[in-house]
DNA sequence: CGACGATTTGAATAGGATCAATGGGAGTGG
DNA sequence: CCACTCCCATTGATCCTATTCAAATCGTCG
């Protein structure tokens, strides 16, 4: 792999206090791949041999049942994916695809299994990394039963909006039809939640946004820390 | 505590693999509490100052935001809940209440924390009840986000009746009021949502179900084993 | 420049929520 | 043990949100 890219993954939570000789194994073990857009890298029920982890580009994770199908989470850099599957050596639950040209660093899970079994600063890694997960699902279900769509998407504009620096405007990271999925709406319905933030200060022009009247906003949403701080 | 609640806590998985005398200092920390129905235990934004085991009873897990309110999950023995939080020393994300009179196993989170630390087996307990609880999530939230309301009503008797023995019928392990909360509707809703699986063999005579036609209602249901099968 | 897919808009429908009122059961107190 | 009461559950009517189907527009990539 790049070494420039060896760095940024050393300094993911997962990895940065991990002894060296551990780190060095896992990177021997892994591989680096590149991938154009809409590449489907994993398939739900399929067992789980890697980790993953995102270096460059975008993943969105998404899940079928009978006809439907939705979107999970949309992963960004630098982050892991799917890591309590590896570490369960259970079959996965979501399928993911490239959205944009990516580049993943794909560890064989039966190496996770085996460093974290020795080395405790790894395990104790995991077990944060694996509780930061489960907590962001948890808040994902919140945001989906206790919020109009509406609701949904203003937080998100909000929350968004706070990522990237508050400065009135904001990029959305995908394209509006899988935002519409990772929201629980439909794409029509999606444009028409746009057209009922209109009064509240919400201009769209493609997939910029700008936000003129933040506190307004923010009055409809009632975003709750419980929900939305990426943090706590 | 009771001697003989003991060697239950001690096979939960979380407990079954540690080191002994690290197993009798975390009970040595421990509450054994008796609960009346109705009582709520945690609230969501405290801090998580307990890792709370079920020894006997019910609990709800249940979530606010704005003036709404949903529940979670249904917690019974014998099994823990919150870990993530403890874990993190986080703040809870769910409130919790009995619903009926329960025993409630209480460990300061600190001691967890500790022993943690300490014996590598714990860890890796730790690490597995994390992500089946991951796991759980992600299932809940493919359910909610997949089905229709009445799906998941069908999916949900499927799974209690398998659960209970497949014997053709089963009973609510909750009131119905909290059971439509936690599959995503209103109470009204619920009662309709049984009167339209009427068809299909459902007959409710208060909180026991009689299934008459477990196939008919399972071309209904279309069951998938990675949101509804409790292993994987 | 042309074609395809994404987005938007409109109209009709369906699913679920809300409001209101009634029946039913469990628990309490006499 | 029985009667009362209260809350849960059900049913009906209506409203609202969101989905579906259809068509037009926009943007982007060859």
């Amino acid at each position: 792999m790049r070494s420039d890219d060896l760095p940024l993954v050393r300094q993911l939570d997962l990895f940065s206090e991990m002894a060296e000789k551990n780190f060095e194994d896992l990177m021997q073990a892994a591989y680096l791949q590149r991938f154009p857009p809409q590449v489907q890298l994993i398939t739900e029920g399929d067992p789980a041999d890697f980790l993953y982890i995102m270096v460059e580009g975008c993943v969105e994770l998404f899940a079928s049942a009978n006809g439907r199908e939705t979107t999970m989470a949309v992963v960004r850099p630098v982050s892991t994916f799917i890591l309590a599957a590896a570490i369960k050596d259970a079959p996965f639950l979501m399928s993911g695809r490239t959205t944009e040209k990516s580049r993943v660093l794909m560890i064989p899970s039966e190496n996770i299994r085996h460093v974290f079994a020795e080395d405790a600063a790894f395990a104790r890694a995991i077990v944060r990394e694996l509780a930061s997960c489960y907590r962001s699902v948890v808040k994902a279900l919140k945001n989906e039963k206790l919020r109009t769509a509406v609701e949904r998407l203003a937080n998100y504009l909000l929350r968004k909006h706070a990522e990237q620096g508050g400065s009135g405007q904001l990029l959305l990271p995908v394209e509006k039809r899988t935002l519409a999925a990772l929201l629980g709406m439909t794409p029509e319905n999606l444009s028409r939640a746009f057209a009922t933030l209109d009064p509240y200060g919400v201009e769209v022009k493609g997939r910029e946004i700008h936000l003129h009247q933040v506190a307004d906003l923010r009055v409809l949403a009632k975003p709750s820390p419980l929900i939305d701080d990426p943090a706590s």
